[in-house]
DNA sequence: CGTAAGATGAAG
DNA sequence: TTCATCTTACGG
C-alpha cells in the first residue's frame, strides 16, 4: 500500500479508482498543522460522459483533467464554492474522482475552524465543505500529488471488514443521471446528502 | 459581447 | 424549497 501502489490505481482509469480510494485518507499537510480524512464518498467522470466538464472537449478550466494521474483538478461553481477532484487515466484523456465526502481524523480542530461549525458530522459531508475544511486552496490546481513539492497527499487503505461499497446516482447533476458513478462506504455516517 | 446554467451549501 | 453569487462556455 505505497505510493506505487496509488499511482497504479489512478492511471487505471476513474470509476475503479472512484471505488478503490473509498477508504483511503487524504492529507493536507499545511501551514499550522496536518489536517486529514477517511475518503468516504467520490463520483466519477470520464471523457464520453454527458455529465463531465471534459465531454465537450479540453477548455481553459478543465485542462488539467486531461493531463497526468494524479494531477489536482479544482474548479469553482455556483459563484461561490471549490470542490477538488483527482485526475485518473492517461495523459489526454479527461477524466477524474470527484471527492465527495471525508471521515475526519487529524486537525479536527483546524477544520473546525475553516468550516465554523462544531459537529464532526458537518465537517467534510460534502464536495465543497470538504475542500474549505481542508483549506485546500485553489492555487494547488494543476498541481500533482506526486510531486514532492505539492502538500497534498493520498495514502491507500482497505476499508473495514464491516463496511461496503455502494453505487448510486451522481449527485446534482442534470445528464448521465442513469450512471451509477457514486460510490460511498456503507454504513459511514460521513456522507453528503442521499 | 450577452447570458444561462452550474459535479453546492445554508437557512427557512 | 429557496436563494446566494459569479465564472465559464457558448452563441450572436
Amino acid at each position: 500500500m505505497d505510493e506505487s501502489y496509488v499511482r497504479e490505481v489512478l492511471e487505471k482509469g476513474a470509476e475503479g479508482a472512484a471505488r478503490e480510494m473509498l477508504g483511503w485518507v487524504l492529507v493536507h499537510d499545511s501551514p499550522i498543522g496536518k489536517i486529514s480524512g477517511r475518503i468516504v464518498e467520490t463520483e466519477a467522470y470520464t471523457q464520453s460522459d454527458e455529465a463531465s466538464h471534459s465531454f465537450r472537449g479540453q477548455t481553459m478550466r478543465n485542462a488539467p483533467m486531461f493531463s497526468e494521474a494524479g494531477t489536482i483538478y479544482i474548479y469553482f461553481t455556483y459563484g461561490m464554492h471549490f470542490c477538488m477532484n483527482i485526475v485518473t487515466g492517461k495523459v489526454g484523456q479527461g477524466e477524474a474522482v470527484l471527492i465527495r465526502a471525508l471521515e475526519p481524523r487529524s486537525g479536527i480542530e483546524i477544520m473546525q475552524q475553516n468550516r465554523k461549525q462544531q459537529s464532526v458530522f458537518d465537517l467534510a459531508n460534502g464536495p465543497a465543505k470538504l475542500v474549505q475544511a481542508m483549506a485546500i486552496d485553489k492555487k494547488m490546481n494543476g498541481h500533482n500529488i506526486f510531486n514532492d513539492s505539492v502538500p497534498l497527499h493520498l495514502l491507500a487503505q482497505p476499508l473495514a471488514p464491516d463496511e461496503s461499497i455502494v453505487s448510486s446516482p451522481r449527485i446534482g447533476i442534470s445528464k448521465g443521471t442513469a450512471l451509477l458513478r457514486r460510490f460511498y462506504v456503507k454504513p459511514s455516517k460521513f456522507t453528503s446528502r442521499s
